[in-house]
DNA sequence: TCATCTTGTCAAGCATATTTTACATTTAAT
DNA sequence: ATTAAATGTAAAATATGCTTGACAAGATGA
């Protein structure tokens, strides 16, 4: 099975709503500081609920916060 | 903090791509037959990852196959 | 200097997603 | 009447997401 890569765009969102901190951002999602730094930092994928949420907290559908493409690269 | 629900589409998107069977779309998807079920019949969530397959699969955006909304009745 | 805020990271444990194996029911075809 | 395909479901095991608690480092301001 093909793998795939998802990128997200936290870092970004995150400053561009008036410099939000890790913090509030896993207040207003409902999870911890650190669960939102692994998820920033690419340690692991969200779940689809949290994705929903986060994308939620920027006004903006869940595919322009999160990206997704095969990875043609690797089998 | 406030629940949430998340529906898909993927029985109807399922018979309108032909009848393609659970089968298939699990085999197209790398995953068993039986998560694909569970998924479909809202046992869990799937993962992020492989909401964007699945999505994929249909050549829709993940948003068109699952729908998120806040549950504002339980607390 | 000292205190505070923000972020990175780690380990241990709990929660949930997914697999594997298996069995049952329904429907359609022979 | 039987066979095969599609689906529902369940238990046990493994993998991954998430929490809690903790410590460190850089930035900022008193």
């Amino acid at each position: 099975m093909a793998k795939c890569v998802i990128g997200n765009e936290i870092r970004k969102l995150r400053f561009l709503a008036g410099e939000m901190t890790q913090q509030q951002l896993a207040d207003r999602t409902g999870v911890t500081r650190q669960t939102l730094a692994a998820i920033e930092n690419g340690k692991y994928y969200p779940s689809l609920e949290l994705a929903f949420r986060i994308a939620h907290v920027f006004g903006l559908p869940l595919t322009e916060v999160f990206s997704f493409r095969l990875d043609e690269d690797s089998k």
